[in-house]
DNA sequence: TGTATCTGTAACTGTTACTATTACTTTTAG
DNA sequence: CTAAAAGTAATAGTAACAGTTACAGATACA
């Protein structure tokens, strides 16, 4: 497949962890420590999820992060979509084909058709799985 | 998503290629022309999908590829598990997570199942897809 | 039987995209 | 005013892939 990032495996990390430690004070150092990676690389994903309305951060010696909407209500398809704007392709179309074969002409087109069906279908699980759902089941009410 | 070969690309190109073009003769180097790549590159592609049983060479001065079955039972599911066999995640699972947080050391587990499902259903996509159809609905009969 | 052609394969290089890291700016509570 | 934490930018390190070169192995054909 497309993309070769964990992008969207640290941002669903990072909600998962907002809603379980919703009671307390989250800050980018303790998702770092729980996600085991560098602050900076947190708050990078972080940008993304404020940006798609997914969580948001208040600043200063305080300073907090929470989720923007109930867990229930946000979906892996949403979080697909705040971390892989960019990135629509499952696989790589390879597009520089030959345009003057017969076959080398059309593969770039066929090949997104096959790509965006591929897509549509994926989209529709992620947007039956929410944030809420997977910690409920999957780590227990903290 | 998680690979970002253009394997899967070109294998289904190759045989689009190979279905077309059944009536004459097919070298690595014309398919090299048509895809715009390396002819080491179509090889490298090519040895994947004779291992699948998908695709025939023969050796010599009037070596050939060829389908290894009719292009109507060649689903991109088969060209899908052919190129991207040890490529089974859709997105890359994050597994360095920090195993004494309750958060933490249940994320790389609960993201494989997301992935099993998503990979799953994307699979019976491809499956219902054939080199066969692409060509007679995409390219024509040449 | 020798030679040309083409596949099979391995090794190396270049490129690209991502994560890790560092450092600095901005904001705000106390 | 100071400390803590998010926002952000720039750079370096790393890994995976495509591109390339080179050569070995197989076979048709003269």
């Amino acid at each position: 497949m497309a993309n070769r990032s964990q992008q969207f495996s640290v941002a669903v990390h990072i909600l998962c962890f907002l809603e379980f430690n919703k009671n307390g004070r989250t800050t980018s150092e303790l998702l770092a420590m729980s996600v085991n990676a560098n602050p900076a690389v947190i708050r990078r994903i972080m940008r993304k999820l404020t940006k798609a309305g997914l969580i948001a951060s208040t600043l200063g010696t305080n300073a907090s992060i929470t989720l923007a909407k109930p867990a229930d209500q946000i979906t892996l398809l949403d979080v697909h979509r705040a971390t892989e704007e960019e990135n629509r392709e499952v696989f790589i179309v390879h597009r520089g084909t030959n345009p003057t074969c017969p076959v080398g002409s059309k593969m770039p087109y066929l090949l997104e058709e096959v790509n965006a069906q591929v897509l549509t279908t994926m989209e529709k699980e992620l947007a039956g799985m929410t944030i809420g759902q997977m910690v409920k089941d999957g780590i227990g009410i903290g």
